[in-house]
DNA sequence: TTAGGGTTAG
């Protein structure tokens, strides 16, 4: 911020800038008020890319003026663009201002590799990782921290480990490629090469490379040992919300709610993504009221907020409280919050477990007429087990046999919501249809053979049933054995 | 003057 500030300052010959103007705000206020002096020099846009790069609108408007003062032909200012377009999510444009360029240094090459990862592309990022070494450009710590989050995508461990082996030769024993190697590993399942990395370091540790190690441990199961690192450590924001994670996973709530009252004590209790993990701490332990109370003192609930709470509210059985909770996230206009596709996921699921038949359908279908979104196969997967079991199974049907004819939307998860939608309906006829399409898609998953036998037990096929428990046994196939956990709490 | 590490919802 200092530096853009003192950019623009420069331009406009103005002595520095007030204090109050250190915003991004302000950033492009100032910008706007450059180019209206006709000011503009390459060096004004990397700074105003960086106060606008959340804004697709104001990126492209940057982007025309570049192309009008031909700034966009000089690599600082084009990898400056390029990183915007990352981060606002306009992924094309990005790729488009990479092309056009004509010098590409190891900066435009890192930008690039990041964005590729940020926008879930890791194989891309790798393969621009091999053709920037085709093309004689060095990499540096930036390429390779980027390149390892891709690793830990692809589960790449060779790869991974040329990496970690180059880091050693290069002696860079700093604390953010030690902290992206921990990534790596834990990402891979690796959580013992995670700690000898962290045992490893002889620089100082920080508290980052601290919540890297308990979200290594919580991403591994390794709850214990999370909790012991906590204890070791002056926690942050950060940290106080991987322990709520970790308490929820384990569904330690007694340690859950010293956590809570951590926060509270810390004053940290507006910041939404920690409260996010709040509310979600309480849903995952059955405390649904205390969730609620939770929400409501989030001073602005964000998208994953009002998700959380429905989720809560739905997954306990009380789809009517999702469904209102629902309504008003969509019709306060002071929100400013639209649902996402997981938002709509949620709410479909609340549906279809309390029977809502016609709150779910209204959801399903304003999520692609009224917000634009497309439905995954898993919206479709939920819709069609909401319409299965409110006994709609032509409609539900239907929706199954277009999705069908494109082999993109179904999956075995759709199969499967319409084999228990026949299963619940008796219709063995389409059910016989649905089996062979499971069969297709998810023939080595041991679940789907159980679920093919119950469905022909059910409909008093045994023979049927038992042909298919013995083809999983001779294919070797076994079902995880699914358990529960429980809190026993003692009254003295 | 551009690039890299830790967090929340299905």
């Amino acid at each position: 911020m200092k530096r853009s500030r003192s950019v623009i300052s420069r331009v406009l010959s103005q002595p520095a800038p007030l204090p109050s103007l250190a915003s991004h705000l302000d950033d492009v206020r100032l910008f706007r008020h450059a180019h209206c002096r006709g000011v503009l020099s390459d060096d004004v846009f990397p700074p105003v890319l960086a106060a606008c790069r959340f804004s697709p609108s104001l990126s492209c408007q940057v982007h025309a003026l570049m192309v009008k003062t031909s700034a966009n032909l000089h690599p600082v200012p084009a990898t400056a663009l390029l990183d915007a377009y990352s981060r606002c999510g306009l992924l094309n444009n990005a790729l488009d201002v990479f092309d056009g360029m004509a010098l590409r240094d190891t900066v435009a090459w890192n930008t690039l590799i990041s964005c590729l990862v940020r926008h879930g592309l890791a194989a891309d990022a790798v393969s621009n990782f091999r053709s920037m070494a085709e093309d004689g450009v060095a990499f540096t710590g930036f390429t390779l921290c980027s390149v390892l989050k891709a690793c830990a995508s692809l589960c790449a461990i060779r790869l991974g480990k040329q990496i970690h082996a180059w880091v050693i030769g290069d002696g860079d024993g700093s604390v953010i490629m030690a902290t992206a190697l921990i990534d790596f590993y834990s990402g891979c399942g690796m959580i013992q090469d995670a700690f000898d990395v962290f045992r490893g370091l002889n620089c100082e540790k920080d508290v980052a490379i601290y919540n890297s190690l308990i979200s290594a441990c919580i991403e591994n199961r390794q709850f214990k040992e999370a909790f012991s690192i906590l204890r070791m450590m002056k926690p942050n924001e950060v940290t106080l919300t991987c322990a709520l994670s970790a308490c929820s996973e384990s569904l330690n709530l007694t340690y859950g709610k010293e956590v809570h009252c951590v926060m509270i004590r810390h004053g940290f209790d507006s910041d939404a993504t920690l409260c996010n993990a709040v509310i979600n701490l309480y849903a995952k332990c059955g405390e649904v009221t205390s969730g609620r109370s939770a929400f409501e003192l989030i001073p602005r609930k964000n998208v994953v907020s009002w998700t959380s709470i429905i989720e809560a509210y739905g997954s306990h059985g009380h789809g009517i409280e999702a469904w209102k909770l629902f309504r008003k996230m969509v019709e306060e206009e002071s929100n400013n919050v639209s649902p996402n596709a997981v938002t709509f996921l949620s709410v479909l699921s609340a549906c279809g477990h309390s029977g809502l038949v016609n709150e779910g359908r209204e959801c399903f279908f304003a999520m692609s007429n009224k917000y634009g979104l497309n439905p995954g196969p898993e919206h479709y997967a939920c819709f069609i087990y909401l319409l299965g079991r409110a006994g709609r199974i032509e409609e539900a049907w239907d929706l199954y046999y277009n999705l069908s004819l494109d082999s993109n939307k179904l999956n075995s998860a759709v199969s499967i919501a319409m084999l228990n939608a026949c299963k619940a309906n008796m219709d063995l006829v389409r059910g016989e249809q649905v089996a062979k399409h499971l069969m297709e898609q998810d023939a080595e998953n041991p679940g789907s053979y159980i679920l093919l036998s119950n469905f022909y037990a059910a409909a008093g096929k045994w023979e049927k049933a038992e042909s298919l428990r013995r083809l999983m046994r001779e294919r070797q196939l076994k079902k995880e054995v699914g358990n529960s956990q429980f809190d026993v709490m003692c009254c003295s």
